[in-house]
DNA sequence: GACTGTCTTGGACATTCGACCAAGTCGATT
DNA sequence: AATCGACTTGGTCGAATGTCCAAGACAGTC
């Protein structure tokens, strides 16, 4: 193989054992089966990561990059809150629906991260870092209307129902299969998060 | 080891998978782990299971018989809707906060199993289960009260919107460790329910 | 007491895994 | 052209894992 980068293999690496993951699972994301998928030799790897520990910790930075982006470019544009929360809550369905292997792997990596001593804080920041973006969701979602809103229940709280809601909504899915259904469920918590805005 | 039937020593061997996968992950649960956990040498497993995946599904079937017990034990008894609804609710998070080993365990095997080629039908099947007892749970609570009670979505909306706000919080929970927090957002949930439900 | 079917068990097997290394290659700098 | 640091790679190691087997032990039956 070419003379690359170090830092460049890296990335490749990292893009490599995503694409495993998604296709087979966490536990089948092998350095072998991540080298292969990579089309590089065994060697490599070792070369550019101390362990897989180490690549496995990027692994989940960068998702939870994607992800953090997805989220926070979708509150922004004008309209009334019951319309922007829509399409919020729209454009993560979408996502969901069209990328369900992503989503799966989310909920995989937090699991085996949280079992991985090496990888359990990790995990916590991963979990801290969605509920803080829900929060900052939420907050746009009031703080950029015209008129001056108000949430009935305290700010924690509903972002964090939003963050359980999605979660539970999209494993829904990815279990049963059915999309149809799942949105509904979702569309019930859309309606409720909008009643619970009133008018200061 | 004293001579048991075959039939007896799988039970044990179902009792310490168990055991070893709450306390240490299903990944942590070998064999070898396993027949550690019940005091037996390692022949005894293959005697009793054709392979590993065999006792995995009867692991997978006793835990969601588990649930699905103390589910519907709950929704029995008096009392208004609000008052039946609060009181199972309640129940299932005690159990939550009480037992988190358990609970992440359910979820890291349906996992697993959806990952497994031969267990993914047996995952399939869980999930029904759970939303055919969620189903029966609000039917119950509408069915058994006095009054004659409609809730103002459908049935296999709401079935699907509780399952999936569970599903949510619990993890929420199991992620976050914050109990009076996750509490907070299962109370939203169950007003949530409760509002739901107009009289006909 | 011989027989038969059920149960017991220590050891072995092939495979897979993460990790490591030594020898080699390349390219820029001096 | 000599040097040196960065990169490449095929092979190998020890540990762990699922599965299997052969030889024995035991209990009930004829």
């Amino acid at each position: 193989m070419n003379r690359i980068a170090a830092s460049e293999r890296r990335e490749r690496l990292v893009d490599a054992a995503i694409a495993v993951m998604v296709r087979d699972g966490v536990s089948a994301a092998t350095t072998r089966a991540i080298v292969a998928e990579a089309d590089m030799p065994l060697g490599s790897f070792h070369y550019c990561f101390r362990s897989k520990e180490e690549l496995l910790g990027e692994v989940i930075a960068v998702i939870t990059g994607h992800t953090l982006e997805r989220a926070l470019s979708e509150v922004a544009g004008g309209g009334a809150l019951e319309e922007r929360l829509c399409r919020a809550m729209r454009a993560y369905w979408q996502h969901v629906v069209d990328e369900p292997g992503e989503h799966r792997l989310t909920y995989e990596l937090t699991q085996y991260a949280a079992r991985q001593p090496g990888l359990a804080v990790v995990a916590e920041r991963q979990y801290e870092t969605y509920l803080a973006a829900n929060t900052r969701l939420i907050e746009a979602l009031t703080g950029d209307d015209g008129e001056r809103l108000e949430w009935s229940v305290p700010v924690p709280v509903l972002a964090r129902y939003v963050t359980a809601a999605l979660d539970g909504v999209t494993l829904l899915y990815l279990n049963e299969g059915n999309a149809t259904a799942a949105g509904e469920a979702l569309e019930l918590v859309a309606r409720h998060v909008a009643e619970l805005a009133g008018r200061a």
